[in-house]
DNA sequence: TAGCAAGATTTTGTATACAAAAATTTGTGA
DNA sequence: TCACAAATTTTTGTATACAAAATCTTGCTA
């Protein structure tokens, strides 16, 4: 692999993975050493990380990583609401029925396997990415996908702060069938309806497990200026 | 100012004003003699330029300039309408409704001005760019106004290509109006149609346009692979 | 002891040399 | 003449040295 390619592969995942902790400096000299290149290409990952939003330049401090807040949840939602309904909007419209039908069937067998505890997390979430890709493919977006991916990176993170509830596990599975049956229907509308549903309730579930976690062990919360 | 920054400016500016053909190379030997400094900070340009979309890796050639073509301009409407119909939803319920009062209130007196052709275009754009700070400052939201803003560096590259039909700007100017006064009213629905509508007839001026001048004149299509 | 300034240190920005990879050209054989 | 391969040239990737800027220390003075 490149050195600037392994530089921002290891930064990220190590920002991805709290490794790096939200807020922290990513020092150049610091940081070729750990990677054992030299600052050029970890220069070159920084500048990536900074486009993609997991790092932000910090006033007189170099970049950080960047902080994760309950504010910006809210805005991250915002966003992810207009992109995502859009999407399976136009996936509706675009789509070939036959994969999102049996998307929707997966989620159901997923539902009934997680409320039998026979079903682990990371299934769960990759049948999450196959119907997003899937989505992603019908809407035949280049623009739209682009932002949705750098927007996914940021919910990554936040998902990863949050324990998962796994009855609401079971909801979303059902709520992720709904949208795949929405989609195969052909119907925009109904596919958008369905995904802001399922988004107004994601939100939901968060704010329910910020309020009954400790708040500040689930979210970092940029220190004071002051 | 800084050689990277320099180089970066340069370069979108060049990218941005046509010196840089769409489809074009950019060579980093080439353009760090041209600008007079090193390849380093060229290739932090770039890497910028790669992120914003205004460049692209292409697969044995470097990266070039971002071709623009008709098949982009219907998806980057598609994302358009999504952000800014979110924007003005929220721009309605959070915004100041004084501010689009009389943001409304400029769009009508620039109507009647370019009737008379009284009123050049870049006051015409200005004002566009003060109702679009407007709606950015109301939503109050980063994330959208991220999105937002490379989004518009795409579009405003594609509105350089067409040559503006006075009599569409006319319209252009009421539809603002109408926008900014949806916006002062509150109600995020109202907002967001207004939006809808005017992106629709705009994208409808663009076709037309298309079509009465020479294509290859209007759009550089990415030529054939083979 | 508080505040400030001068120096020292760290950190970032830039240039350049060298290495590796890719693309193009050139030459040779069929 | 065409195809293929070898060699050359160009272009990109990486390391490193040096310069400039910013931050942090330290020590002086009021």
């Amino acid at each position: 692999m490149r050195a600037g390619e392994l530089a921002y592969q290891s930064l990220r995942s190590d920002i991805m993975e709290g490794m790096l902790a939200p807020g922290s400096v990513i020092a150049e000299v610091e940081q070729s050493e750990r990677l054992g290149v030299s600052r050029t290409p970890v220069r070159e990952a920084i500048s990536r990380l900074l486009a993609e939003g997991l790092a932000e330049p910090a006033p007189g401090r170099g970049v950080i990583v960047a902080p994760i807040s309950l504010a910006n949840v809210y805005a991250l939602f915002e966003l992810r609401t207009s992109l995502d309904s859009t999407a399976a909007a136009l996936a509706a419209r675009r789509g070939d029925s036959k994969v999102f039908k049996e998307l929707a069937q997966a989620f159901e067998e997923a539902s009934f396997a997680l409320h039998r505890g026979e079903a682990s997390l990371a299934e769960y979430y990759s049948l999450v990415d196959e119907l997003d890709t899937a989505i992603d493919t019908a809407a035949n977006n280049r623009y739209l996908h682009q932002a949705q991916t750098s927007l996914r990176t940021q919910l990554t993170r936040i998902r990863k702060l949050s324990k998962a509830n796994p009855i609401r596990l079971e909801q979303a599975a059902e709520e992720h069938a709904q949208i795949a049956r929405c989609i195969a229907s052909g119907d925009p509308q109904l596919a958008e309806a369905a995904t802001r549903l399922h988004l107004a309730n994601a939100l939901y579930a968060i704010e329910e497990a910020a309020a009954s976690q400790s708040q500040h062990s689930l979210f970092n919360h940029p220190e004071p200026t002051a």
